[in-house]
DNA sequence: GTCTATACTCCGATAGAC
DNA sequence: GTCTATCGGAGTATAGAC
């Protein structure tokens, strides 16, 4: 232990213990997604995890509580950076339909980036699992961005009126999950801009503006 | 036993008994399906069937030598009812785009009424699962269905030449997923006429037309 | 074709020593 | 916060009696 260890104040040690905390369980949700990866999103065990952790299993559960824990913190994590993701790409471009086409390149950037949260979140393939309102908050701030988009694109004469209705939204997610489903499905080692379905995102978009044309 | 039993040809006496093995195996597919409604896709297991059947797990294994040939088997049967409700819808109306939107429709019946098939069929979330080539067949018929009622349409005037190419095939696969992904993922208990998913159908076919129209 | 019994592997979770 | 030990249960699959 070098002699600063003891010299330190109180708080910086808790500081540094729970950094530390959050730095393991970090370490934990990152090899909870390799074991989903190998063995699919039903296939995470506690113990798998354990095992890659090198420690035994009931080491985990000082991190977490339940294997449905370690899935709600799989959830939010990945609702969390699918959220980042979208809204750094669509705070560049101006705002209406050049944003919104940047918000769904980089949702489908980040889903093929990351197949088996993918999975976790927009399948539901995980038996009695239920994303907490916490775990799920993400997802409601993300369909308010797409949203205003549109609302945005309406305004700048790119979308007719009744591109913010509900029914829109609906329009509009059905086609984002279609390319997306589509891709999971069928080819999900596949890069973005490899794949059959990838490349139809800016053509669904399109098929989108002709739904919604301007007055 | 009736006196008839002993009297009956051996011929007979075999068909019986191949008769009542097929009305098991049947059962045990049914069964099925209903665990993995209950327990989710990955939820089912040889013992959760052979509970439900009453009997005890190694009675299975004379239907079936191992989960994944259930696996299968629920696969083969879903991909050959999902067909035949397609082509039995398809035959209707006339060739072309009507034929295609009655097979469409007829598609989203089928999933919506049965869930976890589609799922089985759709999103392959079972770990280890790989359909045989003889399970996958009707697959295969049923985008050759499709193809057809595409080229029908061409040839009436409905579409343009490009309908015809992998890319809009693929495009259309994307179109039908996205509705059937949606509501699978946000309202599997809905029915088909009433959701704000599988009402889009209509209207995603509508805008297939508008990305192909006829020169 | 049913059963019992069994071999084997794995799991989630807890108790308690260190 | 790590470990060992354990509880209690699940599962697939096989062997062999009836």
């Amino acid at each position: 232990m070098p002699p600063e260890a003891g010299a330190t104040h109180p708080a910086a040690r808790f500081d540094r213990r729970a950094q530390r905390r959050q730095q393991t369980i970090a370490e934990i949700l990152d090899l909870a997604q390799d074991v989903m990866a190998t063995d699919g999103v039903t296939g995470l065990t506690i113990s798998a995890v354990a095992r890659r952790l090198g420690v035994q299993p009931p080491s985990i559960y000082k991190y977490f509580p339940s294997l449905m824990s370690v899935y709600d913190a799989l959830f939010r994590r990945g609702q969390e950076e699918h959220l980042d993701a979208i809204r750094a790409a669509m705070s560049g471009p101006e705002p209406g339909l050049r944003s919104l086409a940047a918000g769904l390149e980089a949702s489908g950037r980040w889903v093929v980036a990351n197949p088996v949260l993918g999975q976790l979140l927009f399948w539901r393939p995980v038996p009695n699992f239920v994303p907490t309102p916490d775990a799920f908050a993400p997802s409601i701030a993300m369909v308010e961005l797409f949203g205003t988009a549109l609302s945005d694109a309406v305004a700048a004469g790119e979308l007719g009126l009744e591109a913010t209705t509900d029914d829109a939204m609906a329009l509009l997610s059905v086609l984002a999950a279609g390319v997306m489903s589509q891709h999971m499905a069928n080819e999900p080692e596949t890069a973005f801009d490899e794949g059959r379905f990838t490349p139809l995102l800016p053509r669904v978009l399109d098929l989108f503006r002709l739904a919604y044309p301007p007055a």
